[in-house]
DNA sequence: ATAATTACTTACATAAAGTAACTAACTAAA
DNA sequence: TTTAGTTAGTTACTTTATGTAAGTAATTAT
């Protein structure tokens, strides 16, 4: 019948939140830049999908690419203002997570 | 290497909120209970998705299901005080969608 | 007896994610 | 100068998740 009187910028921004991975990965640049081995290996996530992910958000403009030509060449990621205007979300997600979810 | 230094409660967290679709019934249910039929049509989501994810939220206890055996049977689902308890990360993720996303 | 309503479930199709091997560009070692 | 090692991916293939559409069960109205 009504489809939606959500509030469409809301449900897009679900809609990113809602991405498998995409809320971790914010997550990990929150303390920093980071290489995409780190990541993957931090978090358990497949490298195909990261890849898609990161380009993803790199398009969004939440995360920004930067290459370093050393040796071997030294690829990071990071947050843009965008990104960092995120973190409010993630020490909510933390709060919740502390008071609701037990410790094992 | 070092498989996860993420706190296992955030990551579980995140790991809720980053289930499709999940976000916007805790989102629909802040206003209220709802039923089926009406989160159905409110959200473009699939009965058999909706089923499984009010199922899930309910064993995690955050949603809650009630039977008023009216003609013909209403259903309705409400949040728990765990589940009400979500409703500052949507504020926050309300609040990024309108100052980071654009209104078109 | 037939149709209508709600709250689902089932079977099947498509899309998203996981796995593991492969590539490209470079360097260091044998 | 071949071989191996590193990073940052990509590709082909498999498994899982989601969408679609039809079906079910319980009840009442026509």
């Amino acid at each position: 019948m009504d489809q939606s009187l959500i509030c469409p910028r809301f449900e897009k921004a679900m809609s990113l939140m809602s991405q498998r991975w995409t809320g971790l990965v914010i997550y990990q640049l929150l303390t920093g830049p980071k290489r995409f081995c780190t990541l993957e290996s931090s978090m358990g996530i497949s490298g195909r999908v990261l890849s898609e992910r990161l380009k993803d958000l790199e398009t969004q403009g939440i995360v920004k690419r930067e290459v370093y030509p050393e040796t071997p060449v030294r690829i990071e990621y990071s947050l843009t203002d965008k990104g960092l205007a995120l973190e409010p979300i993630m020490k909510e997600i933390e709060k919740w997570s502390q008071t609701w979810l037990p410790v094992e």
